[in-house]
DNA sequence: AATCCTTACGTAACCGTTTTCCAAAAGCGT
DNA sequence: ACGCTTTTGGAAAACGGTTACGTAAGGATT
């Protein structure tokens, strides 16, 4: 391996100023500058990162946490962070957390004995004062879908309460009489404000009770699970409302068993905007989020910190726009 | 941040023995080795891992390359890579190639620049030379379903063969006459092997020729545009394998289109054995791979060349059954 | 000509480990 | 009590960079 001592000697400089040309810093004449660049060349020497992490403190690496790629709205979001940190020449390190909080502290701590440069948090059971610990070590933080009440913190959701209204007032608007709703896992923020939204929409309503309400966990099986629960409890039921797509390709596979007719007998709306839903039997009509936007965004929020010094970070709070998209799970 | 010349300062000893003490080499009377635990536990030491990577060249962490996460498929196997690294303290780094050379170069350097201790690969587009270029620098490597013809690199495969020909002859045995495939990628040896397993059993029909085969790229989308295609060839056909289950999911929305039902007008089989196959309408039929079981297989074999020294690696190249799993899509 | 500023670059310390080599201490046989 | 081997642990040099500081040379200013 070539360092960057070997690159000085043979340019007849020293290693302080060959790294200094290297990272543009200090002077130098052009002359100097030319030949070292030539020497560089000549050798293939490449400095070595973990030397550089070690002295810098950085490692030119993002993290994304998330919390199972299994549900593909993270891949499609994993992809906008990473082609995005691929443009800046960053790499992406992207942990599968489970929403475990033991993994999650395990993913934190590796992350910053690693100096990674910043961490994009779109995971439960991460703490306000695991953020507040990065930041301590100087890792800024992007929480996605996550927001926490200290300003301190930048984060970027997406409107899921309006997101939920789209989808219930349109089955309303359809004509649906009796609305039940598969929502997410209880200590999840994003399932809480998709609940609300479907509760703006239904409270009115004289029929309306918590019975109505079965709590899935986002995954395609309790889509499937939740729905049986609702027909027993609900023979009349003729909409639901799924807070994640998975749960209604699950519920889809429900009422076909149950032998309802969709859209007709049953109207289904789902959220998040996976591709699979474009090709179930019927389409799904979702709320679409801007999941690859969000990843992009994500990265341009970390770098704008870390350009910043560390204490003159200001958090900035960005909120996304939904779209529902009309298919034939709810056409009438 | 306290070091380990901390920890040396207040044990009374020197960082060498310190080091000795953690990394349990050399020996240390009991008394020492208390006492300096003692102060570590005290202090809250931890050793600093890049200032390790540098001089021990290990990073604790295993580089696992998938063509893409937004097949399902390949999360799975991340998660046996995953659960299995875990267990053995190694962290993992997922990298998403999109099956392109740019990509996986990149990702190959960069790995070897933050000395990964191994590279689990299932993409396409590494060649012999990228392996032999890591091991030349000590990185043990494992293939996932791609085999090379030298003895030196291990490989863990599946019989992707034998499960095209369950899949195909299963179709012939519930009474298709004209069974078409949707191929994968013509570049992909995975792709390859599947398409000749049902070749083997299909060639001897008379119906039998190129106008049958499909060429899709393991997509969704291109399942569906290669049946609309088949469709278009051979209105007479009554059985589809599809070499992954992705594009079966796509196929099974073209036959609805085409108005065909399923599996009584057609009869479908994918291959896979993911997840969302058993929540379609009608659940689809598939040959199902050992994904999780392949994951952490390959870590396995990781560890197993770890523990050798680098001049006596010799490979083992393992392959897996398949299971081929029955459901509605083909059953008459 | 003396003074001061800038520029260009070298020296050496540092980041936090590991590891090689070596010396002191301890154990042992006689 | 004396050599001889084995333990035990320290000093210092790695690993491959970055950077604070210093200095010499050259130019401008008075």
């Amino acid at each position: 391996m070539v360092t960057i001592r070997d690159v000085a000697a043979k340019a007849g400089v020293s290693a302080a100023t060959v790294s200094r040309i290297i990272n543009g810093k200090g002077q130098a004449t052009p002359e100097t500058i030319a030949r070292v660049h030539a020497v560089i060349k000549e050798m293939g020497y490449k400095p070595n990162v973990v030397a550089r992490s070690l002295t810098s403190r950085q490692s030119n690496t993002i993290a994304l946490l998330v919390p199972t790629i299994s549900n593909p709205f993270f891949p499609e979001l994993a992809r906008g962070v990473e082609d995005s940190a691929n443009s800046y020449g960053l790499n992406i390190f992207l942990c599968n957390t489970d929403d475990e909080r033991e993994k999650v502290r395990n993913y934190l701590i590796s992350l910053r004995d690693r100096y990674v440069d910043g961490v994009i948090v779109n995971s439960l059971n991460v703490t306000e004062e695991d953020l507040e610990e990065l930041h301590s070590h100087g890792i800024p933080t992007v929480t996605l879908d996550r927001t926490f009440s200290s300003h301190k913190f930048s984060s970027i959701g997406v409107k899921h309460r309006e997101g939920a209204r789209l989808a219930t007032s349109h089955l309303i608007d359809i004509g649906c009489k009796r609305i039940g709703i598969i929502r997410g896992p209880e200590d999840d923020s994003t399932a809480i404000q998709r609940l609300w939204g479907y509760r703006d929409c239904v409270k009115n309503f004289d029929w309306f009770d918590q019975s109505w309400i079965a709590l899935g966990d986002f995954s395609v099986k309790s889509g499937y699970l939740c729905m049986k629960e609702l027909f027993q409890r609900h023979p009349d039921i003729d909409g639901v409302y799924a807070a994640n797509d998975l749960m209604a390709i699950g519920l889809l596979k429900a009422a076909h068993e149950w032998g309802r007719k969709v859209p007709d007998e049953l109207a289904i709306v789902g959220f998040d905007g996976i591709d699979m839903t474009q090709y179930t039997n019927p389409p799904i009509s979702t709320v679409k989020q801007p999941a690859y936007e969000m990843g992009r965004m994500a990265i341009e929020e970390l770098l704008r910190l870390k350009k910043l010094d560390e204490h003159n970070w200001y958090a900035k709070k960005q909120e996304l726009d939904v779209e529902f998209i009309l298919r034939e799970s709810s056409m009438r």
